[in-house]
DNA sequence: TATAATATATCTGTAACGGATATATTGGAG
DNA sequence: CTCCAATATATCCGTTACAGATATATTATA
């Protein structure tokens, strides 16, 4: 993968799903490592928990495929943390994403017709 | 993994991209192994195109796991090619799928929360 | 002033995957 | 009938992704 490798989006899928929630989890705005780890398992309810190998060896394979890359900006000294490192989508990654996004829906659309999904899925708590 | 190790189906998620549209493929009945991989390929848009290696990695290792077992019944001689292996969803197959596409389903609804969908997503055709 | 939580980083073993290769059968075009 | 593409299965090997262990330092709190 050479500098100038601004490839295709769809090329990139299928993504594993801890690439999937990683972008997810930076959707709304930039986040530190630790962060991102956090985020992911409190979304999944617990279901996807990173170690730091998992982790910091994604961010590393996401920076090196452009989906994600470092962000100069700090937030206040004060309630910063110098050991953080940043980081945010790019455009790619935005992209990238949404195709993973629309291909995740169609496969659970496939998986409603073929009625394989548990009878009701309801979202938080039952109706009153 | 020994015999008598009928897990828990938790334990199993998440499913590669892979193996969930296996599991997927036969949800709707039993199919051999080249079967299997052109339904997947028709069902995902030509998304996801396994090579041999895949597949039958993908089947021994599903096979290891109790996830699918190879099915005794073939069709009708006349119909039938001698070469072929038919495979099948055990219970624990449908477990896993069902709690499997119950969690890409939560991870669509976040992403659709976060507005990183494309704005219309419409399954095949609109309705009649 | 300990100590747990936060935060990042690397290393290593294992599992999953992709492509190449091999082999044999089946069905259809010429 | 014969050739050939498509069907069908299988294995091997290199690459990538991941999980867990380990390490180190900082921050906040008891």
């Amino acid at each position: 993968m050479t500098t100038a490798d601004v490839q295709n989006p769809e090329a990139l899928l299928p993504l594993t799903p801890v690439v999937f929630h990683i972008l997810l989890a930076l959707a709304d705005g930039e986040r530190h490592g630790y962060s991102i780890m956090k985020t992911v398992e409190a979304q999944t309810d617990g279901q996807i928990k990173m170690g730091p190998g998992t982790l910091y060896g994604s961010i590393k394979r996401m920076l090196a495929a452009a989906l994600i890359e470092e962000s100069d900006e700090r937030p206040d000294p004060e309630m910063d943390d110098s050991r953080r490192r940043y980081y945010c989508l790019t455009g790619l990654g935005a992209r990238v994403l949404a195709l993973e996004a629309e291909r995740l829906s169609k496969a659970v659309q496939l998986a409603q017709q073929k009625k394989v999904l548990p009878p009701v899925a309801i979202p938080a708590q039952e109706v009153a």
